[in-house]
DNA sequence: CTGAAATAAATTGTATACACTTTGAAAATC
DNA sequence: GATTTTCAAAGTGTATACAATTTATTTCAG
């Protein structure tokens, strides 16, 4: 059995949804994905996959497909899945669109919020800040995400917090792959100032941090099409 | 072979992704759903939309699986699939995300709708007025849900698009759930006053528009929750 | 030695087989 | 007669088999 020694089995948090065994190989790529230990553009072979969980074809097919429609694993017809590689025009509109729904939903927020979840949100802050410190790159990934799914859960709004988790995680993708100059630190104080606002209930000032603050991802995106291509081309090495 | 004769396969418009029969059943089902020829509850059962398709339980699992992910059917464990039946709380998350999604979406196109686009939606609200005129009730439903995939469109934005398209076939579904009392004729018509705001360049009154005109909806459903389970009882007679 | 053609290996797509679970009906018990 | 219990039919979940396609390798012509 060969064996993609970047993939590892992670221990993933319980999920109430479906304990089948699918579940359990979407969120190991998931995770090495968002983690950054499967590079875009990597090719995932179906019986490898299969061979490292120790299932059949059949169960590594519906994971496949699944994270193909998460959009972070691309689908060719009779040649099989890959990691994708969202496009710059994919990227700008994954932002667009965050921009749009993050600001209603702090909006929203700043009519409704309590003061128990500010203290829920000051205690993701500072997990957030300890991983930065410590340069727990995987755990602040995550976590720096989460913040943004945090928010819309506490409107109480599964629906919503469902799309904004998948629109993270394509986010996540787009960072990784245009080596994002957006530091983790700077990022974490933009949500230390937006949580400042959510408190103070002054819903223009928190809507318009968070369009900066994504706007500031977007813009610190390394968009320079080549390196794509490139970093493709040198993969060999 | 035993058949489920209210499904009936239906001449699908040819799509460009993926030319594979899963697509094929996809397209058959959610028509199926959307144009109300398939009620909520209705058990789908593997074999049965194999036969029908004439194609192996491998290819109607993975059709299934989709629509699972689009949350018109609804998977439980070893007890197969069936049409979904939204809660009145989904419900009202669908349409609370639309209300974000939507003005935040009428906003940005009133400061770049062109003069041409103005001209594609009217010819759009043409075909709406006819479709009501004639009571063709799955050719009306369609286009009245189209309507806002096209506004969304017109954005430039395929992420957007493709988000709307999966709240607005929820939403469709909830509508025949809980038998949307809103006509459509009334529909029609507030769609045919946002163009107008649009046309003006009036954002505010243009949010505000279809603001109304989604709560509208969400207004008009009978969220009488015994109709549910009466409607479920009272089918083998 | 280079490049095209032929061949072999690997990989994907679909169907089928079979174990396990659920569902519904008949038989047995109270 | 109503309520369990038992058993059969139907249905789902996973693995495997095999055809069709793609990818890599070798062979051969120039």
């Amino acid at each position: 059995m060969k064996r993609l020694n970047h993939l590892q089995i992670v221990g993933a948090k319980e999920q109430a949804t479906p304990p089948g065994s699918t579940q359990r190989i979407v969120e190991s790529i998931t995770a090495a994905i968002v983690e950054r230990r499967l590079m875009p553009g990597t090719k995932l072979t179906e019986q490898k996959i299969a061979d490292i969980f120790d299932v059949s074809r059949t169960i590594v097919r519906q994971a496949l497909n699944q994270l193909s429609r998460e959009h972070l694993v691309v689908l060719e017809p009779a040649r099989g899945a890959s990691v994708a590689m969202p496009s710059i025009e994919e990227a700008r509109q994954v932002f667009e669109v965050r921009a749009m729904v993050e600001s209603a939903m702090v909006r929203q927020l700043c009519a409704q919020i309590t003061d128990a979840q500010i203290v829920q949100l000051r205690a993701h802050l500072r997990h957030e800040q300890e991983a930065v410190r410590r340069t727990d790159v995987p755990g602040r990934t995550r976590l720096l995400a989460d913040f943004h799914v945090l928010l819309a859960r506490l409107l109480g709004n599964e629906v919503l917090a469902q799309l904004l988790a998948d629109l993270l995680s394509r986010s996540s993708l787009i960072s990784l792959m245009y080596q994002s100059a957006h530091s983790a630190v700077h990022s974490q104080d933009e949500h230390l100032h937006i949580v400042d606002a959510l408190e103070k209930r002054d819903a223009r000032t928190a809507i318009r941090l968070m369009e900066h603050h994504i706007s500031n991802v977007e813009r610190n995106l390394r968009l320079n099409p080549n390196s794509t291509d490139l970093a493709d081309a040198l993969r060999p090495l």
